[in-house]
This record gives structure tokens, C-alpha cells and sequence, in this order.
DNA sequence: CCCATTGGGATTTTAT
DNA sequence: AATAAAATCCCAATGG
């Protein structure tokens, strides 16, 4: 019943098995054999519905289709918290304009933001640390705290000006949508998520 | 068995 | 007003 899944599973069991060694024999940053390792991952998603998400993206270019193939991904830090820039700025960036329009906001703050967006910006805040967390050496994979993941939720519940207060367990079922469309895929670890690296790259380009 | 986590169908909200 | 996408709610399944 679950043929790609296995495959899945096998992925993840090298990738734990390569974060394990690395970690172990250099403590350095080797994420990009993880890029390498984790690419054949998007199988179950690259061959059909790829590209149509692309120009979704309130931050990405319009003329700019294919950018990928890029053997580096074009982020070595995973533990990146030096930002002092708001990802929620981008939303009206004055160059990236295309043929959206993020002039529109609901509410006086933020306005439109996406889960992933909301997410990837406490990941950058280091006062949030104790509710996520990057997963050192492993590009774009983060974790929630076990304690704190229910915090989490509840801030963006809150951003989103939700009458009933969002729970991990909502959250987490949003986060499962996202690798229908390839935007995030779960790990097979606790509370761990990981980022696809079109995602990571379009965030990192508008922080 | 209990509890925390994960999966997914159904429904609601939001944006175009 | 209609449609599609995103998010939310809820409950079942799984695992330690």
C-alpha cells in the first residue's frame, strides 16, 4: 500500500544515518550532501504537480521559472539567526512585485502570511528557540520543542486572528498539507519537519 | 492501557 | 458570485 513510502522511509533512514556520522566524525557543516541525499526525496511530488506552485509565491520573481539545478543549495548555515530583517516585510517589497498584488493587508500587521512564512520566521528568532528549533547539519529540517510546540501554534493562531485557539495537532495537519504541494515534508523523526529546498530558497531570498 | 504524535477526510475560510 | 487554494476541525491509527 505504500510503495514511495517505503522509499521515503529509506531515504530518511540514510539521511539520519548520514546526520548521525557527520555529526559524530566533523561536528561541521556537510548539509549540502544532505541536499544531494535528500533531492531523489521529491519524487513522489516532481513529476506532475511541480511548477504551478512556483509564481505563487508572494517574494519570487516572475521571469525567473527555473533556477534550480543548482548543485549548491544556496544556504550552508541551517542555524541562521543573525536576521534582523521581518520575513513578513517582503510581503511588500517594492521590486518583487509581479502580477500579485501584496499591497493588500487585512490587518495592520503582517496581513497575508503563509503557515510556512510565520514558521520559517520564529525558526530565525532566537528568542523562539525553545519552541523550534533548526536541526544542526541538516539543511531546512527543523524540530518543535516537545514542551513549547503547543506555543508555537498558539502565535499563529493569534497572527491569523483566530476565534478558537490553534493547537500543534491543527498546525502539525497543516504542515502535512504542505507535502501534497512540496513545500515542507515531515521527517521521520519526532516533531521534525524539513523545509524542500525551493521553499528554503524562496524564504531566504525575502528575509 | 495511557498518552503523545501522526494521518487524513470533511468542512470552513480566504483569495482571486 | 463562483471557484480554487489554504487552513481548520475532528477523529482514527500508530507507537513508545
Amino acid at each position: 500500500m505504500n510503495s514511495f513510502q517505503e522509499t521515503q522511509s529509506d531515504l530518511e533512514v540514510i539521511l539520519e544515518f548520514l546526520e548521525e556520522y557527520y555529526r559524530q566524525h566533523t561536528g561541521g557543516n556537510v548539509d549540502k550532501m544532505y541536499c544531494t541525499a535528500v533531492e531523489p526525496v521529491d519524487e513522489r511530488s516532481a513529476p506532475v504537480d511541480k511548477g504551478y506552485c512556483e509564481q505563487c509565491w508572494t517574494c519570487s520573481e516572475p521571469t525567473n521559472v527555473k533556477p534550480a539545478l543548482q548543485p549548491l543549495l544556496a544556504h550552508d548555515a541551517p542555524p541562521a539567526l543573525n536576521t534582523t530583517t521581518t520575513l513578513s516585510e517582503c510581503g511588500s517589497l517594492p521590486n518583487f512585485v509581479s502580477t500579485r498584488q501584496p499591497t493588500k493587508h487585512t490587518a495592520g500587521s503582517g496581513g497575508k502570511v503563509r503557515l510556512f512564512h510565520f514558521l520559517f520566521e520564529v525558526l530565525e528568532d532566537p528568542n523562539m528557540a525553545h519552541c523550534v528549533s533548526w536541526v544542526p547539519a541538516a539543511a531546512g529540517v527543523f524540530r518543535f520543542s516537545s514542551t513549547n510546540k503547543d506555543k508555537v501554534a498558539a502565535l499563529w493562531g493569534q497572527r491569523k486572528g483566530n476565534k478558537r485557539p490553534m493547537t500543534y495537532q491543527k498546525m502539525s495537519r497543516a504542515l502535512r498539507n504542505y507535502a501534497r504541494s512540496g513545500e515542507i515534508f515531515k521527517v521521520k523523526k519526532k516533531l521534525t519537519y524539513q523545509f524542500s529546498r525551493e521553499t528554503l530558497m524562496l524564504l531566504q531570498k525575502c528575509q
